[in-house]
DNA sequence: ACATACGGGACGCCCCGTTTAT
DNA sequence: ATAAACGGGGCGTCCCGTATGT
């Protein structure tokens, strides 16, 4: 059954909408209602969806995490061996933290909105950022590189760093020296 | 007997109660309300010493970077030459981010809840940035380093992932590895 | 089963509370905040109705006027001739202004809580008044008496004189001799 | 020693400058800082004159009762007998009901802004009201009429219809008739 | 599934009567 | 006498989640 795709599922049209408003100004600033009426739902088929509010932020997290990690290896794939791979995602963020469109990081956005470690939100981000860190230490790893955790633990500063830079600076901004810095970095633990 | 100020002001009080909530909380999740009540002051008072909510965040966020300042230039004073310097501040960074009451960085907080850049509190952001990459481009002039303008850059990347992982992580983060960082990113410039 | 508007609907549960506690402790003297709380309606939903404060207290005045018309109008169903309504309505008012739960006429407190003629409530009490002084001319004219706009004017002045009897005095004040005063009155005129 | 009211004492000054407000405006709408601007004096100085604005009221009330008599008084001075002056009292309020600076009847506006019965201020309200009713009950003695007290009763009633006349209707209002009223009612108990 | 309403609660800004400090 | 402070209250707005009615 192939699925026609000319009509997104609402559950879809949702979250599309809430990522997007997500995204741009934060989560107390967008109300249940600018969600629904955004997406053309009715507010009984989002709670259908979504039970609450958190959840869709929850939902939101998850879905930032996936598009992340298809960008990330998406940067991946475009080299060769384990340290060029470093390389690449570092070029690929240098090239996204300049990008117009570009706001940094969600999890950083849900931390700073959602102070409370315990907070669903915060642990999303949480565990995002921990995966991030261990996909640079298996990278690093599989380098040869000597000290692949602290290593990771740098590059994870650098990249944060980046996104930091496009929310707060814009385009044009302090990432664009982040390709350089990893570089020094991964070279400094050949 | 000398009046030692032993009656904080009404406007300190509330200055300071404002900032660790706001610091601890963010700035939607609190309200004026909270404030008034645990700086037990009256309403009228508040808004006698700052016109709205706003300007009350400005006055938070002019107190952090006074008091940010304050860190800064007393890490600096710890050493003698400029490189060394540099090297203090990393070194004072990497223990403050991993000290259990840190939770990141003032104004990466008030950039994520206020995306737009036209905000006030966003404008404050961007300017403290801009000073902190300005001062550390002054240091490694200072310092005789080859392309002061990137590594300052590269520093500033490296100190603002520090933050991150401290509001993110809690105690015992990545950032306990920036010093490191640092110092290689600055070997690199020798 | 007829569903007999079992429940009354909201609107009607917030404009019968307003007009009690509007009668019973005048305007300034009852914030929304109390009118929400004993209608046990949410604020929004007041709101929605009435889209200000001074909305309300127009429907009140709105609603009292009614009420009036349809006391006034009961008495006068209860005489034959014109000039018996007459006299009708002023027993009945004498009635009504000893009876303990009176408190006066709403119109008066209106004029006095709102002085400036400008007030959308000064304007609803005048045009009452206005509308009473005409009632009773058009049944002095009705009654062939001699000088019906003048008797109007002196019965007017009774009535809004045991109006605020009832108010200043309380039950048994000298609105107990109001029928007697009327029915002088009126026979001058034949 | 001669006062040589060159210079009103501070009390009096806010007396007089509470009078007129509370007259024009009432009471809830007149702010204790709107006394003390207009009065020209400092806001201790009328707490040590007025220790609330309660007190400040019924002082008010008192004032306005000794101008009442004084106008009363003046009034009956004109006349001979009892019976004029009963008349000449209902002349001056007619005049005066109609002039385009008579608000009304201060106590009136005191029973409706403190509805309470056990107000201070209602209390001098009644107080009043009772002593005009027996003032005219002890003119209709003196004229020899037949049911002074009934007489008194209405003239108070009709009396107060004029002062709510002037109040809800300005100047050209139906108290124009109440000396012919008033004269009507008086020759029924001769 | 849409649209509308509702209940409960919090919030921002403002004003008031009164007291205290300077 | 100037000025600030204080506790309390008020109005109008917003939000979340639920419950209607069609």
């Amino acid at each position: 059954m192939p699925h026609t795709a000319a009509k997104p599922s609402a559950r879809e049209r949702i979250l599309a909408t809430a990522s997007t408003l997500f995204y741009h100004h934060g989560y107390q600033a967008v109300g249940i209602d600018t969600i629904v009426a955004e997406s053309g739902v009715a507010k009984m088929t989002l709670y259908r969806h979504f039970p609450s509010k958190d959840a869709l932020i929850v939902a939101y997290l998850e879905r930032s995490d996936r598009l992340f990690w298809v960008w990330f290896e998406e940067a991946v794939a475009q080299a060769a061996t384990a340290e060029e791979q470093l390389h690449a995602v570092f070029q690929a963020l240098s090239q996204q933290a300049n990008s117009p469109q570009c706001l940094g990081c969600p999890f950083q956005g849900t931390a700073a909105e959602f102070p409370s470690i315990d907070h669903p939100g915060h642990q999303v981000a949480l565990q995002h950022k921990q995966s991030v860190r261990q996909r640079f230490a298996e990278l690093a790893a599989a380098a040869g590189l000597r000290q692949p955790e602290q290593l990771a633990n740098q590059l994870l500063l650098l990249m944060d760093g980046a996104w930091t830079a496009a929310r707060i600076f814009g385009p044009n901004n302090p990432a664009m020296d982040v390709t350089a810095a990893a570089a020094t970095l991964i070279a400094a633990q050949r």
